[in-house]
DNA sequence: GATACAATTGAATAGGTGTTCAACTGTGAA
DNA sequence: TTCACAGTTGAACACCTATTCAATTGTATC
């Protein structure tokens, strides 16, 4: 056991573990993706366009909230591209971006799932 | 189209999604796991507890923060059951509680690392 | 042009969250 | 029992975020 100002601590695990950290860029976009991730409004539209492409309207109705509160999430999942869309007429059509995001959600319900 | 009290949307699509629903308390769930996840603080944590086994003091010194910092991430991290410890001596160590969140960090990293 | 309406946007606000500080617990050693 | 210190806890505070409301934009139809 080694000694610091502050604090006991073991230097060469420390050292060990910063050497094979990844940048901080990486850190900050990922926990960015999780961020998105976490919330229950956005969980909803994003299992819901995993098995439909589907309208704002749509959206609204379904979740059971404005059409305007489903806008302001969606711009949040565009933004970190989890979702796409496309315009026909006056209505706008999303759906996920690509299988990432596919795999990653249903990497996190296996866990919540498969969890008690 | 169909016609709705307040807006046009297609029951059709809504209907097919809504059978196919995840329960209220999946949903609840899953987007509190990825919320927690949604921290660079804990990121850094989980990522450094995915390489090594760490104590409560090594953590602190590898972010440069603070033990009582750190240790508040750890306890929303137990109450997901996503960390574990052991107690030896005075000191607490953490590691990760199973693969199932070494392999949700996997795709995210992949997710962020691919794209752009 | 004017109207209808899906969708977006900005402001406002209530509630939530990350970090710090100080006090406290629990364990081992003297 | 006393001390040292790793770790935890609670309160406080500044900052962030989800939702609502009102106003605006863009497209199609009349």
């Amino acid at each position: 056991m080694h000694i610091c100002e502050v604090d006991y601590f073991d230097p060469r695990k420390v050292a060990s573990v910063k050497k094979r950290f990844k940048p901080e860029r990486t850190i900050q976009l990922l926990a960015e993706t999780f961020k998105v991730l976490g919330d229950s409004t956005r969980v909803k539209i994003l299992f819901a366009l995993s098995l439909e492409e589907l309208c704002v309207c749509d959206l609204a109705n379904l979740l059971g909230t404005s059409k305007s509160n489903v806008s302001h999430q969606l711009r949040l999942l565009r933004n970190l591209r989890l979702v796409k869309y496309r315009r026909q007429g006056k209505m706008v059509y999303y759906s996920l971006d690509d299988d990432h995001i596919r795999n990653l959600f249903k990497e996190g319900l296996r866990h919540v799932e498969e969890s008690r």
